[in-house]
DNA sequence: TTATTATTTTAGCAGTTGCGCATATATTAA
DNA sequence: TTAATATATGCGCAACTGCTAAAATAATAA
């Protein structure tokens, strides 16, 4: 066991290896973006969603019906994929129709979903 | 738009393409393991936990002072990745060594990083 | 045995999350 | 204009999360 480096408490038991892992982290932006990605599908209704999503576009009344909760909680969830820009937007009339903003959500959505399938 | 089946309030808009994706979903226990499994990742210090087991095996301390956390709070990320079974532990003396469980979890942690990167 | 050490567990606390409810906004119809 | 409607937003609350601190376990050393 060796002495921790700086003024850390932490003992270590291989300082060497410590320190090499240590450097092949990524910055911390890479998993503070990695967790809020996965935050969004970290809720089975926003999960939901975004499968009612995969092959259509659907406005906020069908997604709360489909997915079995209120049209504002619907709405809530839809800001936070929103935000993430998991889905974009499409206003016609007083109807707001919402689809997978790319490929690139679908299909880690659909790797992840055959993962839980495999479970 | 249409009346709601059953006592539901909720108005569709289109009630044939409602029913035909609710059929779609698959079953509710799989929304829930998904998103029992993207929570486990949606957390950074999980992420970086992760990250460090990509490669090889440590103990508790070591991922500790890699993550820069205390001991009990890795102790409590690692016993959340054991439950999902995303991480397998080896008793060696009194230490506990941590691996990835499978090429599972490897494999999905891999693809949703280069995700993020790309964001 | 007792002391030390690596990890786990428990309790408590601050911060976050998802939802219901009420209200606000925006669009359409009368 | 007023009424109705689709969605969005703000508020409050119960439930959950991640952390620290302290105590408990388990394994080794003296």
């Amino acid at each position: 066991m060796s002495k921790p480096k700086d003024k850390c408490e932490i003992w270590v038991v291989d300082q060497d290896r410590v320190e090499a892992t240590r450097r092949t982290l990524p910055p911390d932006e890479i998993f503070t973006l990695l967790a809020e990605n996965f935050s969004a599908l970290a809720d089975s209704n926003r999960a939901k969603i975004l499968h009612c999503l995969l092959e259509q576009e659907l406005c906020v009344c069908d997604i709360a019906s489909i997915v079995g909760i209120s049209e504002s909680a619907a709405s809530q969830h839809l800001r936070i994929l929103r935000t993430l820009r998991m889905v974009t937007q499409r206003k016609q009339g007083r109807m707001m129709y919402y689809s997978l903003n790319d490929e690139h959500v679908k299909t880690l959505f659909k790797i992840s979903l055959e993962h839980a399938r495999q479970a």
